[in-house]
DNA sequence: TCACAACCTTG
DNA sequence: AAGGTTGTG
């Protein structure tokens, strides 16, 4: 049986390519809840499905590793497509072996194996991941303008570092955030799992686990697709998602989400607010997550409660609802706040406000033989070993 | 333009 | 209640 590949195993084939953490942190960018279908398969080590492929992510202290499942598919998707040059891509086994054991911290030292490195063309998979995780937009750059004018964000900003907007295909990002209207992250994951695997396209099985990619347009509009999705747990979601695929295939072709990106923010925004089940705040997520639109800002209720709390946002008080009028207000806010990537400064303090990390605000905890430049990592695995969670750490 | 209820489940 | 949307007054 297939088994998910583990970087110190031997086993499996990973590549990497220089990515430091400053620029992303995979832990908290794949764990906030703007993508719904990567699972940590083992410690640090994401597995997901992305542009049509497994795959496991990991990563070292500056370079993110990973490896595909299942190379059968990059056959189809190399026709007739020129990559860029491979150049420096790859490294020798010897400077891997020192890496990842500096980074690993194998005490028994010399008995780490790594996996085959081949040096054939990867099939555009860096290429890919690169788009994926947007690495040409300059993340401690903006980092460091976000602080100079907000000091509530550099309150934070040295311990959600590498916190970045992923470039996600169009219809998982939509028909994914339809579902989570009035809904947790938890449930919205299971959600999505089990609408993957009744209309997604089966890709491959891990350790008995299976793998769908997720579904088209085509196969969410079918009109069995409601009465499904009620059967396995979605609620009134259902009938958006069947309705929106439906009217989208309808009034516009399956290509049109897509074409949302070379368009102006707030009339994508528009076209998506027709849908069923699409409002503001789905519309802005959509747009910021996988439309190119980087000041588009999602206005939730932790958003609103924080307008208020940390920034004294006069409009966002004395209301007991989140009105059209007062959604907009606040977005403009934290526009003028923070600029043109406003959208990806929001996604760093709504991480930071999510209570599963709350445990990386407080104190470094030492421990024996720790090094200080892993510090933040070894905090994190330590205190998830002794459960610990304290309460939440609100600056006022 | 604002407020409120209803909508499906489950952690 | 939970990262909302829709319909009604």
């Amino acid at each position: 049986m297939t088994q998910h590949a583990v970087f110190s195993s031997g086993a499996n084939v990973w590549r990497s390519f220089c990515c430091p953490r400053s620029e992303l942190w995979l832990d908290l960018t794949l764990g906030c809840g703007q993508t719904f279908r990567w699972r940590e398969t083992a410690d640090g080590h994401w597995t997901g499905v992305m542009g049509g492929r497994v795959w496991t992510l990991m990563q070292t202290e500056d370079r993110l590793w990973y490896h595909t499942y299942g190379s059968q598919v990059s056959t189809a998707r190399q026709a007739g497509r020129k990559w860029p040059g491979e150049g420096e891509r790859l490294e020798t086994v010897k400077k891997l072996k020192t890496e990842a054991a500096a980074v690993k911290e194998e005490p028994e030292g010399g008995t780490l194996e790594l996996g085959e490195v081949t040096s054939q063309w990867d099939g555009g998979e860096e290429e890919t991941l690169r788009d994926y995780f947007q690495l040409k937009v300059p993340l401690g750059d903006l980092y460091k303008e976000w602080a100079s004018v907000d000091h509530h964000f550099k309150d934070i900003a040295n311990i959600f570092t590498g916190v970045r907007m992923l470039r996600q295909d169009p219809t998982e990002c939509l028909f994914s955030f339809i579902c989570t209207s009035n809904n947790h992250i938890s449930r919205i994951e299971g959600m999505i799992e089990r609408l993957c695997a009744k209309l997604g396209a089966p890709l491959c099985r891990l350790d008995g686990t299976p793998y769908h990619d997720f579904p088209t347009v085509h196969a969410l509009a079918d009109g069995s697709v409601e009465a499904s999705l009620r059967d396995l747990g979605f609620g009134y979601r259902a009938r958006f998602l069947q309705q929106s695929a439906r009217q989208i295939l309808d009034q516009h072709g399956a290509d049109w989400l897509g074409g949302l990106r070379s368009v102006p923010y707030e009339e994508a925004r528009s076209a998506l607010r027709t849908l069923p089940g699409v409002g503001f705040k789905v519309a802005d997520c959509v747009c910021l997550m996988s439309l190119d639109k980087s000041c588009a800002l999602p206005v939730d209720t932790h958003m609103w409660q924080i307008a208020q709390r940390d920034y004294r946002c006069t409009m966002a008080t004395g209301r007991k609802t989140l009105t059209d009028k007062v959604y907009q207000e606040i977005g403009d806010f934290f526009r003028k706040l923070w600029g043109p990537y406003a959208g990806w400064a929001h996604s760093v303090l709504f991480c930071a406000d999510l209570k599963k990390f709350q445990k990386l605000k407080e104190p470094p905890i030492k421990m024996e033989g720790e090094g200080d430049e892993k510090e933040s990592i070894g905090k994190m695995k330590a205190e998830k070993k002794h459960g610990k969670a304290r309460a939440k750490v609100c600056k006022t």
